[in-house]
DNA sequence: ACCTCTTATGTCAGCGCTAACATCACCAGT
DNA sequence: ACTGGTGATGTTAGCGCTGACATAAGAGGT
């Protein structure tokens, strides 16, 4: 024992750490992680000199061991059924940018609607100790459910609104767009209006949709035709063959009302060929604003809902409830954000 | 110094740990971290009662520690230009799909094209020592290529093909998407071909698309007849004005080729109420297969850029330097992918 | 001069995990 | 029995940083 054995390999990269730092300063290693992490409370003269040696040594923080001894990390996981596509996208970039400018990253992950690849994403992001947690409001699994209910970080559930659910909402009611494209539609003097929707895989949110439209109607006095075109063809297919079916009914719609702008595009492109004018002979109405909605002839009405809202609005949710930036007590639990109307050529 | 002083609060909130499992399962935490990290060299019966014990405490490993103690993580930061548009989106879905398939978490920020938000991304993803780092091609700054020298972690360069920079490639040239473009309208019989492009800010890559096409014509004893609308207007707007212009020549084209889908988009319009047949009149081309170019009408032929396969190969490269997954030595540095030609109804 | 209060900086112990090394049990070969 | 090899498990010492606490140095009041 007097023989102290060989020390211990060093396993160490050769990376600079804050101990070179502060050596190189002559100051603890502590005043320099209080230089990153509480300004204030350094003297000016050392801040000065601590900001050289750390660009001259080129410091970058260790975060991980940082995290480490803090418990605590400026990481924010979220959880969305995909990437690209049209809906999600700009929700993604409105979160990711908000997070960014208080200096939160963002870890991300898809689960393409499946329980279980949420349940392992979220697993995996706990693991690291986020700051908080964001995932899209949707059926999750019951280890997903026990994993959020557990731990003790912010949990925001985006996109639906479910008030009946316990942790931070953010999200609209796709009723609520039913009744602002009902509402614009009767405003215009269409009368005979048609719901047309894929029959295929369950859209249900399409559903609430449609049941706004159609107590909208009642409240004037009118009634819902809803339609669905036969299979399960390819939603732009669907539009064009719900369009051609209606057009030839007797009593045919002035204005329909498409479930997304999919099928919407569909069926303008079928009013083309028949030579219809749109909206003269039938007024056309899509839902979600997709990119190409603009580019249409005519160009699609339609409505658009609060994708980048809802990403820039749960970021600020989390922030306060972590305390970066300021509200007025408590942090707002429930978030209804609104769809926009958007009037174009096709109404 | 015989009365310790009374031991210092514990930091810890309870959370259950590695030794938590280990006492119940009556070995040490080092086996339990082997269940997890080398389960092959744990016993069949041990792995059995370990992996109880997990479950039934609910164990969620912390992967800080972990990464903190191994000096390696299951991270990779990806910084992109931006994470919704047309573009970028299905890079990131590829990339994070593929990364996630072996356990890899994708740490994401956006960069708007900024060098300088770029550097303060890659300074922060390096605090995290990422199992590697990918950055989208294009200037970066003077501190972004210091650190991205100085780390030994993998990096990728993705999106422009540049095989004379030092990292890991994987992209495709702008100059072989013109020359395809060329290519497939001179077959369809094509030979009064125009190129427009937005005037307004640099967009670079067009202009290499433009010179691939216009090597293509020369090539065939033709030239290329290059037009730039006027002003900054919108991408749609300037699209509109170019078809206009362009039709009121002696000489008019017999083919537009667009610098991107946008403009095409444009372009159609402006035919249609011009009343022009397309692509009787005048064959429309784009660049960008978005979204919406198989909605119009008539449906735009176009070239689509290997989003989704850059950012699967991205992934796929950067598994391999890793070991993650096997390769013939040594990963190839130099990936360069193909567009592809979209052909529809426009040409 | 003395005490208190505030501000700037330092000491020490650990955050939860894993690399390196050590140990032990067991088997085969001589 | 003795040696050496193999595979399973344990011991120790950190990884780089920050929390709680301690201390020093000055400011201000009496």
């Amino acid at each position: 024992m007097s023989d102290p054995s060989p020390p211990r390999k060093r396993r160490t990269a050769g990376r600079i750490t804050l101990n070179d730092v502060a050596r190189q300063v002559g100051v603890s290693a502590l005043t320099v992680s209080r230089f990153f992490n509480h300004p204030e409370r350094v003297s000016e003269e050392l801040r000065q000199r601590i900001g050289e040696a750390v660009s001259a040594l080129g410091y970058v923080p260790n975060l991980v061991a940082g995290s480490l001894a803090s418990a605590r990390s400026r990481i924010v996981g979220m959880v969305i059924p995909n990437i690209s596509g049209p809906i999600f996208a700009s929700t993604i970039q409105g979160f990711s940018d908000t997070l960014a400018r208080h200096g939160y990253q963002l870890l991300l992950a898809s689960s393409y609607f499946s329980p279980e690849q949420e349940e392992s994403a979220v697993r995996a992001f706990l693991g690291w100790s986020p700051a908080a947690l964001v995932v899209t409001s949707h059926f999750h699994s019951e280890g997903t459910e026990k994993l959020l209910a557990e731990t003790d970080i912010p949990v925001v559930e985006i996109w639906d609104y479910q008030p009946e659910r316990a942790p931070i909402q953010v999200g609209f009611l796709h009723y609520d767009a039913g009744v602002m494209a009902a509402r614009h539609l009767l405003e215009r003097g269409y009368r005979r209006i048609a719901f047309v929707q894929n029959s295929a895989a369950g859209d249900f949110s399409a559903l609430d949709r449609r049941d706004g439209c159609a107590a909208t109607l009642r409240d004037a006095g009118l009634e819902l035709w809803s339609f669905a075109p036969s299979a399960g063809s390819a939603p732009f297919e669907a539009g064009r063959e719900a369009m051609e079916r209606l057009m030839q009914e007797t009593h045919r719609p002035d204005a329909i009302l498409f479930a997304n702008d999919n099928l919407a595009a569909g069926g303008l492109l079928a009013a083309q060929h028949m030579g219809l004018r749109i909206p003269g002979d039938c007024a056309v109405m899509g839902f979600g604003d997709y990119a190409f909605a603009e580019m249409l002839l005519p160009s699609l009405s339609t409505i658009r809902p609060p994708s980048l809202g809802i990403g820039e609005t749960a970021a600020l949710r989390v922030l306060e409830s972590l305390g970066v930036i300021a509200t007025e007590v408590p942090v707002q639990r429930l978030n209804r954000l609104e769809c926009q109307l958007v009037e174009r050529e096709s109404t």
